[in-house]
DNA sequence: AATGAATGAGTATTCATTCAT
DNA sequence: CATGAATGAATACTCATTCAT
């Protein structure tokens, strides 16, 4: 029963190394050779390689929207929630920088073929939605709003991945969600 | 003297093609093919198709690093120059989209090979830190500050990319130029 | 002692499957699957795929040879032995279709392998030879005697597994045991 | 311009291996070697190893069913028709028996995918017809009449490609045709 | 300069077979 | 006895690169 073993060195090693050469960077031998296991143990849990980034996308994907559900609901305010958040994200890339990249890496490639309603990006334009609503902020788009807001927030952790900046990223997390609101209540100003 | 017709052809090419598939996505015959020439014809004028990649992705990435430079020293004041970089960077998409596309994604395949100091993200750092010796901002790591005002614009970029937001991005500079100034003003605050 | 269970689930999944794609064609997970059996217990009975084919193949081989010449012991006369051994045929073809298709697809793969002398060829083959030694036909080479026979009876299968012939062969069986004496006459007649 | 000297050898490479090992056990590095070209260089002219098959394949049996036709257009009588159609396939084995051979293991496989309407059985069932229709044999069953021709000179091509039999095919055409023709009659006779 | 046929190393995937449980 | 996870060798196919014309 180490088959859980199997799965989960593959899923470790596929992340790792999917971190820092891309999906298509990445030869199945390369996972197999990284994971300790052979090739065809890979195909006993996913039917290909595009399936097994794919599926380590859309796990970590829907796990990071349900988590932003989670916090939009527990907790109050524009200037809150939106804190949290970005905290979330921050706690997010420190506990697992190659994950995170990995999906920096890969959404071009799979972001598409996933469904739009249960993204990250719905959650935080809901919270947008919600304080417009509520007259915390201006009238704005919450597409361009949950854009500036995720902007600053990837970027930076971009920025660590290049070495351009250091530390623990929730170190950083008060003064981006600062940012974050301020940008938003920037954006929805004038317009 | 068509010669160049043959190498604009390519690089024309391979830009669309890499902007939609990622550059591990696409072949040299994709790129002959599209192109209309011969697969032989593109070693002429690049040694292998990463270094056609390359070409293309440090040539725009050196002009938009010389062009923003121009624009930090035409202009004065922090946040007039933010708003002329960012508004830059939104000409720079509503003129060829592809090639913004293509430099996102595979600036993480490409970035690592290129020097730091002539980067576009440099000279953004530079503005930052005028900002900071003249008094007009409190001081702030100008890494984080760059990242701020770069993922603002970049995941603006990108919602277009994936149809989150539409229209020219001309016309949202203004906003997002006010939202750059205030994300740094932000990040600056307290720390 | 239901292993013979066992077994006889993999036989019956493994001709059914050989008769559709061919040896080559299936694999050892598609007959465990078909047959509800794990692919390991084959090997409790056969010591490969190729000697699952083979086994099937000879002990069908053989049975067929017994058979045939059961009837030419029975039987005198070469119309009337030729005759009831294509009906016998016949019978074989409608009892187990899938059965008599392996024969023939494998015959090419498995057929070198087979002692030639218990051989239905090699009783038909006998059959003719006691025809001219009794005087019943002119002289002929006997192996072509036979292959007229058989590729009478032969063809005719294959045409009903296709589809240009239909209803049971049995009911064929007297106007082809007519035609295989015929053909035979004639391939004697000059030479 | 040597292009149809690869795809000329690795023709005749592929018909030979396929020939003795069938379709399934032959390998695209087999027949590479064989041929002495690369393996690459065969997907220049075939997609895929089984278009390949398929292509040599119909290429051989749009040519026999043509063949046939102009037999069958050019002489008239039933007999003569037979006795010139089994010439002719005697005449192709003896020309090139690896193609015939091919042909005859590669049937199961690869006839399926084909059109009935040109087919060699179809030119035989005609002549059949025709002869009916001129009342030179009974009526009888066109397509089981077709069985017996033709089993009758496949099975002997067979029995040659054994061993069972030696001596060019050509030289047993004459007796093939009558032993074809008594069949269809003795078919015909009852029924 | 340009072509495109040819190469050959590399890749994903399959599958017969083994073996610990 | 039976299972099915694991192996690893084999296979079809791709593609960047070369080179004769």
């Amino acid at each position: 029963m180490r088959s859980t073993g199997v799965r989960h060195k593959a899923e470790r090693a596929a992340i790792d190394l999917f971190a820092v050469r891309g999906v298509d960077g990445v030869s199945i031998a390369d996972i197999a050779g990284a994971a300790g296991i052979s090739q065809g143990a890979l195909y006993r849990y996913y039917r290909s390689k595009d399936e097994l980034a794919a599926q380590l996308f859309s796990q970590a994907y829907d796990r990071t929207a349900a988590e932003l559900a989670a916090i939009a609901n527990r907790l109050g305010g524009f200037p809150r929630r939106v804190a949290a958040m970005v905290a979330h994200f921050c706690a997010l890339y420190d506990r697992d920088a190659p994950l995170f990249r990995f999906m920096l890496l890969a959404q071009h490639k799979l972001l598409p073929a996933i469904s739009d309603d249960a993204a990250p990006v719905a959650v935080i334009e809901g919270v947008v939605g919600d304080a417009i609503a509520a007259g915390e902020i201006a009238a704005v788009d919450v597409s361009a709003a949950a854009a500036a807001i995720m902007g600053i927030v990837l970027q930076t952790a971009l920025f660590h991945v290049y070495g351009r900046i250091g530390g623990p990223l929730a170190q950083r997390a008060p003064a981006l969600g600062r940012a974050a609101v301020a940008a938003v209540r920037a954006l929805a100003a004038v317009a």
